[in-house]
DNA sequence: ATATAATCGATTATCGATAATATGTAAACC
DNA sequence: GGTTTACATATTATCGATAATCGATTATAT
C-alpha cells in the first residue's frame, strides 16, 4: 500500500491515469482485495478518485484546486509556527541544518534536492507544533500538490533568493516569536504559489 | 459504508469498541471485503484505528487530542471566514435563518437541536469559502470531535449566551470584513473549547 | 442511412474459502 | 507456585471465483 502511494507520487502513475485493480495486483504480486483497500485509503486522502463500476484514477488537480491547497497550507503552517515557537526557542539547529542543505542545493541548481529539503524544513516546523492532527492534515495537503510541484516553472536562479527568504522564519522561532514566524511562513507560501502559477 | 460511519457517530459503536469484520458484515448483510474497505477509508479519516492482525477499533480521543482538533478547527474557520466574506456580502439570510434556529433551541434548552444548528451555521460559512479542500478537511476535523461533543458539560443556561456570541460574526460577514469575521470565529471556537474542557 | 437493440469483452463489486496470526487456556516442567 | 510450552479458538489477511455493470461494437428494423 505504501508502495502504491509512492508510485503515484513518483509519477509511475500520473494524474488522470486509470488504475486497474487486477493489473496493479499483478504488478505488485498480490490480489485484488489489498489493492482495493489501498484505493479506499487513498480515496479518503483525495489522492485518487473512484466512480462506482467505473474505476479509480489518480486525481488530477486543477490550478484552481492548487490555489485552494496553497490557501489551506498557508493557514496550517501559520498555526504550526505559532504552536512550535515555544518549543524551538534557542533550539533551531535542525532548521539551520536543513536550510543549509537547501541553500546548497539552490547554489548547485539542484531543483529536486532543493524541493526535498524545503519540504523537510517545513515538516520540522510542523512537527515542532506537537499537534499530531495538524501534522497529519498538513502531510495530506502537501501530498495533494506534490506530484505537480515540478518547480521547473521557477527559474533556477530564483531558488537562492527564495531559500534566503526562509531565514527570518528561523530567527523568529529562535526568539520564540510565534506570531511573527507564522506570518512570515504564511507569506512565504503565498509568494511561492504566486511564483509557480501566475 | 455510509451506514457504518453513521453508527460510529450515533454511538452504536463507541470509542474504544472493537469492530469485528465478519460480525459487522453479518449485521449489515454483506461480506467481509466491503467492511474492510470501509475500515480503510475510515482509517484515513482517523475515525478508526487498525493494528495489523489485531483488528480495528473506534478511535477514542484524549482531551489532549480534542485540544489539538480545536486548535486546527479554529485556524480552518478563521481562513474560511476570510475567504467567505466577499461571497456573503449583504447576503447572509441563510446564516440568519440558522442562527435563529439555534437561538430557539437554546431558549428551549434543546441541547441536541442546538448542536445540530450550530454545526450547520459553521458549515454554511465554510461552504461560503468556495474552497472544497478546506471544506472537506473541516468536515473531517469536526467529525473528529463529534462523538464526544455531548455539550452536556456546558450548562444549558449558557447556551443562549453562547449562541448570541455568533451574531457579530454575521455582522462582520455582511460588511464583507473577512479579517474581523475570522478573528471572531476563531475566538468563538477557542472559548467553546475552554468552556467544555477546563 | 439512422436509430435502437442485442452482444461481447473488460473491469468492478462481492462472495466464500483458506492461510496466517494473535490470544487465551491448559498441560508440563522446574 | 510460578513459568514455559503446546494447543485451541477467534479473528484478520489474502486469495480465486463468480456476479454485476459498463462501454463499445455489431446486428436488426424501419
Amino acid at each position: 500500500m505504501q508502495l502504491l502511494l509512492e508510485r503515484i507520487l513518483d509519477g509511475t502513475y500520473k494524474p488522470g491515469d486509470r488504475l486497474i485493480e487486477l493489473q496493479i495486483a499483478n504488478e505488485l504480486n498480490t490480489s485484488q482485495s489489498p489493492v482495493r483497500e489501498a484505493f479506499r485509503y487513498l480515496e479518503a486522502l483525495r489522492v485518487v478518485e473512484t466512480e462506482t463500476y467505473k474505476g479509480t484514477r489518480v486525481r488530477s488537480i486543477s490550478s484552481r484546486e492548487l490555489e485552494e491547497s496553497s490557501q489551506v497550507r498557508a493557514a496550517l503552517e501559520e498555526l504550526g509556527a505559532q504552536l512550535a515557537a515555544p518549543n524551538f526557542k534557542d533550539n533551531v539547529e535542525k532548521l539551520e541544518t536543513e536550510s543549509a542543505l537547501f541553500m546548497k542545493a539552490a547554489a548547485e541548481k539542484d531543483v529536486k534536492s532543493y524541493s526535498q529539503h524545503d519540504i523537510e524544513f517545513h515538516r520540522i516546523i510542523m512537527e515542532g507544533s506537537q499537534n499530531s492532527l495538524l501534522l497529519s492534515i498538513w502531510e495530506s495537503v502537501v501530498l495533494e500538490s506534490r506530484f505537480r510541484l515540478t518547480l521547473k516553472s521557477i527559474g533556477e536562479d530564483q531558488l537562492s533568493q527564495f531559500g534566503t527568504a526562509h531565514l527570518p522564519v528561523i530567527e523568529a522561532l529562535r526568539k520564540g516569536d510565534g506570531k511573527a514566524a507564522g506570518k512570515l511562513l504564511k507569506n512565504l507560501i503565498c509568494k511561492f504559489h504566486f511564483l509557480k502559477h501566475e
